[in-house]
DNA sequence: CGCCATGTTGATCTAATTCAATAACTGTGG
DNA sequence: CCACAGTTATTGAATTAGATCAACATGGCG
């Protein structure tokens, strides 16, 4: 599979939660007991009851996590980014499916090496502990949107996490790259695949975006797109 | 405030966060440096905002984690009961605010001298992400109750699990202590108080609860009511 | 080209909200 | 102990945001 081609403009791994400031030795230590993955677009990486031993860092690509109801309804938890993490259910896990919505080049660490490393290295956790206590904020913010926040704020909300997103990875903040489907963002968002079309249609014959590429959408007024996402903050 | 008569049908601390598994040097260790609180019911811990430089373990009642938007729309993030944790902020915390539903005694731990024993006892950082990575796959459970069920299935998952909190507390499984408001439930929910109240209504009217004492739902029907949780799983 | 997944748009429909009225319960002070 | 004020809960009627149903457009790819 050449996926090189098909990945390269979304490359550039910055932030990474093994990234800078680790110790020489334990990024060795770490790296040595990985191993890199390269997956096509829309393949599973694991299901929900899977006992996933695993930890995989995104070194390239997106990966969308999702639980099922009973009956098949989707809610998708998160978007996977590069530099980001996935598949670390400690505890009494209830477990996820991850898959691939772009190429993906993904690191993948035995959860059992990543403990013996925490023991050596009390760093390692610490990062950890401050990944996953990141998480859970966004956890919390995304309950606001779910519970709270009308089609149009959600839309809004989603449109510009994306944009901080672009920025963080040093590219074109209202040059949004979009590749998951509307049905994707619909299970994110809790609506309907028509909800979010319609939706984006709005914010288009407002103008506030635009659709010039596939795969993309374009912010042209940041400040409306602001206004309409009416979010988080009592920062009295 | 006589407060202790008021809270003993609820005490109990069974599985607490920094309960049994310690070692007893690191026990006292953390125990020195916290102190303990009163409060009463209806009363505020932290606003979010606030930059909170400590970690609260409930001993006995229950507190209350919500969130708002600009315009004041509420969604609770969570309950917290006796022996959980709450105001753990590590990271690029967004915050959230934390309120009494009872009245309650709280164990305070500044966040300082938790890190400090991070350091000298790796099993405390251990326990801290296990932990986190716990509220995180429940965080994960509640998005897909906010985005994808209905009022009755929303109900359903939220009565269950008072039960299993319930259970767990060595206590009667089908005898719920519900201290909070409907307008709470809803909050918690995505729903409004007239839903949350018109939907107990109607698992009243089919048999499978009865209210018998105010502030307590006695469940009659746990296979109906796990009927209408349609709950998590694709355990295929 | 023609197939299949994805996206858009329109016309209904409905679950839940909103608005409104009343009831029940809590606590407070005379 | 009771009245009365304030919060909380219930129930009904009207309204609506978003879902559902349906038709068609687009676009990538063998």
């Amino acid at each position: 599979m050449l996926m090189h081609t098909k990945m390269a403009p979304e490359s550039a791994t910055i932030n990474s939660v093994f990234g800078i400031g680790l110790q020489a030795e334990l990024q060795n230590r770490l790296h040595e007991t990985s191993s890199l993955h390269y997956l096509g677009a829309h393949e599973m990486v694991f299901m929900e009851g899977d006992d996933n031993e695993n930890v995989y860092e995104v070194v390239e690509g997106v990966v969308i996590l999702s639980k099922l109801t009973a009956d098949g309804r989707r809610q998708v938890t998160g978007f996977v980014y590069p530099g980001q993490l996935f598949g670390v259910s400690l505890g009494d896990s209830s477990g996820y499916t991850a898959e691939t919505v772009t190429a993906v080049r993904l690191r993948r660490y035995p959860y059992q090496s990543l403990d013996q490393s925490m023991d050596l290295y009390p760093s390692l956790g610490r990062r950890f502990l401050r990944w996953t206590s990141n998480e859970l904020v966004a956890a919390q913010n995304q309950m606001l949107l779910l519970g709270r926040k009308s089609a149009m704020e959600k839309l809004a909300s989603f449109l510009l996490h994306l944009s901080e997103r672009s920025e963080a990875q040093d590219r074109d903040p209202a040059r949004l790259f979009v590749p998951m489907t509307r049905g994707d963002i619909a299970d994110y968002l809790g609506l309907t695949t028509e909800t979010v079309s319609r939706t984006i249609s709005r914010f288009r014959q407002l103008g506030i975006i635009e659709l010039r590429e596939r795969g993309y959408i374009h912010v042209c007024d940041f400040d409306r797109l602001t206004d309409f996402a009416e979010d988080e903050g009592c920062l009295h």
